[in-house]
DNA sequence: TCTGGGGTCCTAGGACCC
DNA sequence: TCTGGGGTCCTAGGACCC
């Protein structure tokens, strides 16, 4: 007695912008813009009255702020977020173990094996939209279908704080009649080039042979939308309880507040970026090979160089020398800079087993010293211990 | 007063190897 | 003295997602 649509997406309602108001109550039925302070911030969440004014996340602050000059900007500083998420995350797991957490607000569940004792996956989702409300003072929306991309289009069609359960019989009648960049994986370029051989809706894509699909967007692009035009996808979810720990890679990036030329100015940025993301590196307990530096100029082009080293690792002075290594390789001299960005990838679980290098005494290796100075900016402060030339200076 | 930050996956070309 | 085919790794860029 399993049901055919045992998939839930659920999907925290304007999530930032939810909890912002949940501690400022006087906010609520206005239009609330959650994002970055400086004259480069885009909108990170909107609320429903900032939406119907156009608004959405991602749009710079500046663009939002002239289509909705009333909205209230609110600085995205606080900490309730991390713990509302972990709270519902929380929640989603005293349903079932299977929860896949995609972000801080959204997460994939798969119920089959909770019916017996929870009910069918409507049922289901309606006990968490009621628990999620109570307890964390939040709205969500659910969907609920076969496969992944089905539930996740039915949580979009459900929002704000509704459900939508999709039966794969529903998907004509639904899905086809839908434009092609509804799909999950079809932004901008994919549409257009939809477009440009005449597919404008879901159904479109459905009729057409995937061969021709194949040919205007590449294999993989052209298989997978093909399969999901006609509500075929992923069944299985990934179980996954956090989402802080990702397994490919781990970066930091910073724009500038001014573009910044200053070779100085840009190596200590590099220095921070560099600290910031073997800090991360460490304590996820994983190295990682390939150091990737990123660079963005005034005009938005943006380049990335990469240098593989022969063995992984977690010690910030290797991945700020290859990330130094890399910037003097550009020979950029003093052309402004929007961005710079260090992400260490290639990641694989760090030996912990520590190297002998003479019989019985431990090298006393630098990956050693930073995780104890790890453990002093943990216990008191980022201003504990950092780099000599980090001392004493603002950021740029 | 355009365009954040943190990720994943795919593609394509070149090097290198057998 | 005219040069195949396949596999893997690396790098760079791009599309997409939240």
């Amino acid at each position: 007695v399993t049901s055919p649509t045992p998939i839930l997406h659920i999907d925290m309602d304007a999530f930032f912008a939810a909890v912002t108001i949940r501690e400022r109550p006087e906010l609520r039925r206005l239009p609330v813009l959650v994002g970055g302070g400086g004259t480069r911030g885009v909108v990170l969440s909107a609320t429903y009255p900032a939406r119907a004014a156009g608004v959405h996340s991602g749009m710079p602050m500046a663009r939002a702020l002239r289509m909705c000059p009333d909205a209230v900007v609110v600085s995205p500083g606080g900490s309730g977020y991390s713990a509302v998420s972990h709270a519902v995350m929380e929640t989603f797991r005293s349903i079932t173990p299977l929860v896949q957490a995609m972000s801080v607000d959204e997460a994939f569940l798969d119920v089959s094996g909770a019916e017996r004792r929870f009910g069918s996956p409507e049922r289901i989702g309606e006990l968490l939209r009621a628990r999620i409300a109570d307890e964390q003072g939040i709205t969500c929306s659910v969907g609920v279908a076969a496969t992944v991309e089905l539930a996740k289009l039915a949580s979009g069609l459900a929002k704000p704080d509704g459900m939508m359960v999709l039966r794969p019989e529903d998907v004509p009648r639904v899905v086809h009649p839908l434009p092609v960049d509804a799909l999950w994986g079809v932004g901008p370029k994919i549409a257009a080039q939809l477009r440009r051989i005449g597919l404008e809706t879901v159904g479109d894509v459905s009729r057409t042979p995937v061969s021709t699909l194949r040919h205007a967007l590449g294999p993989a692009a052209g298989t997978a939308i093909h399969l999901w035009s006609r509500g075929v996808g992923r069944r299985e979810i990934r179980a996954r309880t956090s989402i802080e720990v990702p397994d490919r890679s781990i970066g930091a990036q910073e724009t500038f507040g001014r573009d910044l030329g200053d070779p100085v100015l840009i190596r200590r940025e590099l220095l921070r970026l560099a600290t910031r993301v073997a800090v991360r590196v460490r304590a996820a307990g994983v190295v990682g090979r390939t150091v990737t530096l990123t660079v963005r100029f005034t005009d938005f082009t943006t380049i990335t160089r990469a240098h593989s080293l022969g063995t992984p690792t977690d010690v910030t002075a290797d991945v700020y020398a290859a990330v130094s290594d890399l910037y003097a390789a550009l020979a950029l001299g003093l052309t402004p800079l929007r961005l710079v960005g260090v992400r260490v990838s290639g990641l694989v679980p760090g030996d912990r087993v520590p190297r002998q290098l003479v019989l019985g005494q431990r090298e006393p290796g630098r990956s050693d010293v930073e995780r104890a100075a790890d453990r002093l900016v943990e216990r008191f402060g980022s201003r504990a211990v950092r780099p000599g030339s980090l001392v004493g200076r603002e950021r740029p």
